[in-house]
DNA sequence: GTCTATATTGTGATAGAC
DNA sequence: GTCTATCACAATATAGAC
């Protein structure tokens, strides 16, 4: 059952599917319509009769990944089960979760409620208190962004800077 | 005194300046040799007479976004006043603090041990627990990062998100 | 559903004259 | 130090034929 409004064609799923492949394989800069297009033996200009342009193919891929995001966090009881899966889907989707983060979301162009969907477990797990799930989601990204970025000296313990922030916060749910 | 290993020429200045305001005033996506060029009256292949290319050009930028940051983490004693001064920081340089994140460090063009000079207050604030440093370094990027891309909903309270943060963390400095 | 042709705009970079 | 000329791409998008 997908969360689109409107159901894709076959032909808009084959798209995608190519779409998604692309970004998986070769990162966000080669997510191109021309690199679309090539991969499905067409010509860019053809995508346009199934999508009204870029945007809307890569809201898209936005949307089935705030959906994947969020089903991997839906299971997590506690701050430190919903960084465990954070991080882990982030790591396996380092491509995908730069196209959900690094710009503007296309918020016109996702269905309704899917952010805040998004967000749910992150709240249940802070106990409510959504002062505490925002910081957990903002050291998450952050944690998450300069693992991916290389931004860490070689050496660092990055499990250890985990345990200690998350730690610290499970320690403010209890509170 | 300057950072650089070598000293910038006047006209090297009048370049770097050029882009640094281009850089301020309109964003990253408009910080191209075209416009760095336009803004000094000149035709961007001059530019390369003056710099290698963009990447040196982008550097000097960071080189200087770095010393600036570390210069206002600088006085900082707690985590508190770091989180303080780092929001501060870029939330006044968004386009720098953009420039200086979202890609990959030149770490060839950047004078040697700059990285760590600015990482250094952060270090110091934590007590010298490195995991507890880059926890509360992840933590600010992500809320910064994220209060720069507007993913926080309308109504968020972000100066509660980060006392709740920073009290968890402070508690572990003196753990 | 796909094509060709085209528009428009952009982007970094080099060679060589002045 | 600046210029013109040029390269070599690349990007999104539209019009209209097939």
């Amino acid at each position: 059952m997908p969360a689109e409004r409107a159901a894709l064609s076959a032909r808009q799923q084959d798209i995608v599917r190519a779409a998604r492949d692309l970004l998986t394989s070769e990162g966000v800069e080669a997510l191109t319509l021309g690199r679309v297009a090539q991969a499905l033996g067409i010509k860019p200009p053809s995508l346009y009769k199934h999508f009204g342009g870029k945007r809307e193919l890569e809201a898209v891929l936005i949307a089935e990944g705030l959906e994947a995001h969020a089903e991997a966090l839906r299971g997590a009881r506690s701050l430190t089960e919903i960084a465990a899966a954070y991080r882990r889907f982030a790591l396996a989707n380092p491509q995908l979760y730069r196209l959900m983060t690094e710009r503007p979301l296309p918020r016109d162009l996702l269905p309704p409620g899917l952010e805040e969907r998004a967000a749910a477990p992150v709240i249940h797990a802070a106990g409510g208190d959504p002062d505490l799930a925002r910081a957990t989601w903002a050291f998450a990204h952050g944690m998450v962004q300069l693992e991916l970025a290389d931004r860490f000296p070689p050496g660092a313990d990055l499990d250890a800077a985990w345990d200690t922030a998350i730690t610290a916060f499970e320690a403010r749910v209890r509170a």
